[in-house]
DNA sequence: GACGAAGTTTACAACGTTGAATGAGAGTGT
DNA sequence: ACACTCTCATTCAACGTTGTAAACTTCGTC
């Protein structure tokens, strides 16, 4: 069906291998040859077959990205930033989605279908430190996020504490003081949640203010929904805040929307920032302020460090860290300012 | 390096062909011959090459997914349907962003890549129906969208002309007659944008409302951004409407939050409505009625077209279309009703 | 105890490609 | 004129798998 090295080559009258050696640019092949090679290649249109390049030379030229979501929106732009970063390097994105379950989770890392790619950038959600032994798989994987703390895979990370505490630390910058968290996840303290709470918990007591659980809201998935219902909760609780940290910007925006609805006014009545900088915390009313974990920079990273692995496995694991930086917008400085 | 099958064979006494058929579930495999190979797999790790099976057998068990840019919520949602919808016929899922460019676009489907896949399921925002002839590639295609008008692909279409005059028709059963249009392309017949606002010309024609070019807004992205300008262009020009129809949710959204900073009341003084049924306008305050174009439906009859034209690549194109729902929520029919 | 018909296992070739080794010509220095 | 090098092209084997066909068992039947 598909035209092979083989009928380029009895149209071009060489041998298959010459052909071959055209494509791959070896040296020492007479430029006459080389031009009748490439007429009888573009006559025939032909492509190589990259199955059989794969199978030859042990390398696919595709990677695996593992989420939990596509539909949720940090999800989403991550693998747009990370399909980008791989075309720079003329690698192709497989897309796994785990939907935050645990069993699926593990059976990325086993499943045969890995093997179409070269390794595996993986961004998991319910694996924690317990399961670090199990993080293996018979490609080279690069862990995204910060829910393993201490693995022998290499590692991107966002620097969830320090961004957690320059987030809150801007709210206090403002004058508030009564700050409420949008969710939390119980007795959690190596996921994202808990090391963003800590890092509030750190701003908070490096000023000396108190921390208070009767201000923090727990959820169990980070949707707007769970936003939502949290800040009734609080509502319904008779909490009193100033400010609102919702862990992520959907948690915020679910939150913000219960809050308006309640009278609050944003920011007099009550700052909001989230955490991630989403695109859509540009156009919400008011915008929202947030932190921007370096998505960008973590896509890059997260494949430059599998190349180097796959190019040298042994090695000691890396660990990387993003830059962040507090973006503030009118949902804790107002309209007025820039 | 990896486990193959003659180490399976070696270890368990039998020729790699042998082990082959276990893999396989051939009959006529001797029970106590099946049970040495399993526990010579197990003990192995032994996970086929994929590769190798996919050379053999001439296909990979991949599809391509091609479209704009996962960044963009409606196409999260959708990829995130495709790879599901894949995932039940034992399929992975490679995507490529185009970028809404045509060169990209054209790209796609002559890149060698497309290759390590068996079909491709393309979205294309920038190939119009003068470009039908070079839709094509050397694997099976499934358009999707209404871009392409009438190409000889198999093609799974959303409704645009019905489901845009549902939507305005909506909107005109609550009485509105004024129904501003955010979001239209200057000059477009046969892309989205145009159809639905034929879908909607046709709406008021029926009810012979005359149509007015003043009270719709031409834009050139269909982003949050574009929704807002427009909306801002509206109200510069003095405008004067009861309800807006945003051609996509994003657009809507980004209208609805200028409506408001300007003291628009909604759904009161102007009901907005918008198109595609992303999960953000069930959070958005106050939550977006739209227009669910039967996104799952889409995915999953994309897949099933692409794997009956994989299975037999002769027999004339198919054009399916998804069925559509209008979604009423608090943006038209106010908070009171369901 | 030979014979055919199953059941069971194996050898061989092929998928399309690339690396290593080999062969064929042409040019250079003695 | 001879060995030698250098350029260029070819042959051969291999990557790990599966389909085809052939070979070897086992078993029941006469």
């Amino acid at each position: 069906m598909a035209t092979t090295l083989h009928d380029v080559a009895r149209v071009a009258g060489v041998s298959f291998k010459t052909v071959s050696n055209v494509i791959n640019n070896h040296p020492h092949v007479r430029p006459t040859t080389r031009a009748k090679v490439e007429v009888a290649i573009r006559e025939l249109g032909y492509r190589p077959n990259l199955t059989a390049r794969s199978l030859r030379s042990g390398h696919t030229g595709a990677v695996t990205l593992a989420l939990p979501q596509l539909s949720l929106p940090y999800f989403a732009e991550l693998a747009d930033a990370v399909i980008e970063a791989a075309a720079k390097h003329g690698l192709v994105v497989l897309i796994e989605q785990t939907g935050a379950d645990r069993d699926r989770e593990l059976e990325v890392m086993s499943s045969p279908r890995l093997k179409m790619s070269d390794g595996l950038i993986f961004s998991p959600l319910e694996l924690g430190q317990a399961d670090v032994d199990l993080i293996r798989a018979d490609v080279p994987i690069v862990l995204l996020g910060e829910r393993i703390f201490d693995s022998n895979s290499d590692h991107v990370a966002i620097q969830n504490i320090e961004a957690s505490r320059s987030a809150t630390e801007h709210l206090l910058d403002l004058g508030r003081t009564r700050i409420a968290v949008v969710g939390a996840h119980q007795g959690e303290v190596i996921g994202s949640a808990g090391l963003r709470l800590r890092g509030y918990r750190e701003a908070l007591q490096a000023r000396g203010i108190p921390y208070d659980d009767g201000i923090v809201a727990y959820v169990r998935d980070w949707h707007r929904s769970n936003g939502a219902a949290a800040m009734h909760d609080l509502l319904d609780r008779g909490a009193t805040f100033d400010a609102v940290f919702g862990l992520n910007d959907t948690l915020a925006q679910g939150a913000m929307r219960v809050l308006q609805e309640a009278g609050y006014r944003i920011p007099d009545d009550a700052a909001v920032i989230g955490f991630d900088d989403l695109d859509e915390t540009r156009y919400s009313l008011p915008t929202l302020s947030t932190v921007d974990p370096g998505r960008n920079e973590i896509a890059e990273t997260a494949v430059k460090v599998l190349l180097d692995r796959i190019k040298n496995p042994e090695g000691p694991p890396r660990a990387m860290k993003a830059a962040f930086r507090v973006v503030p917008r009118e949902s804790t400085v107002g309209a007025g300012r820039p």
